[in-house]
DNA sequence: TATCATCGAAAGTCAAAGATAGTCAAACCA
DNA sequence: TGGTTTGACTATCTTTGACTTTCGATGATA
């Protein structure tokens, strides 16, 4: 079989994921390593590197940018995984609160934890007239907030 | 990972901050030690110990000038009345990531409720073209997940 | 001696330049 | 025809430097 840049570039990537969780990359360096261009690091990162087929990537620009590629420990989770695919349709509050709910009888959160992610999305943190993302991240962060406020 | 210059000077500010609750520097002391310009210890303070992290800053100018940082320490009660102050205008996801590593060095929240947190209020839970809230709910859930996966 | 002008030594501001990374769509190829 | 490759354009963070503001010290003068 003949492999692709693409290809080389994954295999390079899961590689140094063998010694640790994580790895951390210069996108303009590893474009040059395998002399293509540095959009298409994102490329393989994009197609190759998602969440469903369990990694989490983070990245900073700027001057000491970099890439950071994460490999979950929890993705086989079938649960999980299965949530994950629920949520991508809208969720009424009900739907949300019962995956929180199963989360946290399967041990996956905490009871603290899901207090939080049921304040997150509780229907007054999503309501707002100006639908803004700035504005409900306050939203959402007020009722975090609240609900911290409740002690514990 | 490369540190840059900025990276460097919070660290060692930071750990000036270990032995007390305030530091003074001489503005052109330090940038001499980095070998960088002045203005960039400005830069660093700005971007870095400002208040929503938790640090005033003080300064005086002119023959015996000095810059002193200062670490906060109200109670938490305080900063939680504080924190929901400041939520009632929009915030960017820094500016929310900063309340939320308050909430953490404060010990409000542990490191993975911390965690689970910034998944909520992240650009990407927070971006849909149709921004329903039953949208939002099921974008914000997914980063929660997605989080949970990371495992540990 | 009291006051005031001046000067030098800080620190502050701000915008341009530099260094990364991200996006997206066209071109390419198997 | 769908996955790859490319590159122009954009977004974000850092570094730099020219210009401004403030303060204390010093010296001149009434």
């Amino acid at each position: 079989m003949n492999k692709s840049i693409s290809d080389l570039i994954e295999e390079f990537i899961i590689s140094s994921l063998d010694d640790d969780d994580f790895i951390e990359l210069s996108r303009n360096d590893l474009a040059k390593f395998f002399a293509c261009v540095p959009s298409q690091i994102n490329y393989v990162l994009n197609t190759r590197f998602t969440p469903n087929r369990g990694f989490v990537i983070e990245s900073q620009r700027g001057g000491s940018g970099y890439i950071k590629v994460t490999r979950m420990q929890n993705n086989n989770d079938n649960y999980l995984k299965n949530a994950l695919e629920i949520c991508r349709q809208p969720l009424t509050f009900s739907a949300g609160n019962q995956i929180v709910e199963q989360l946290r009888l399967r041990d996956i959160v905490t009871e603290h934890e899901a207090q939080l992610i049921k304040s997150a999305i509780s229907t007054k943190a999503l309501f707002s007239p100006v639908n803004t993302g700035n504005k409900l991240r306050s939203n959402i962060l007020s009722e975090i907030i609240i609900e911290l406020m409740k002690g514990g």
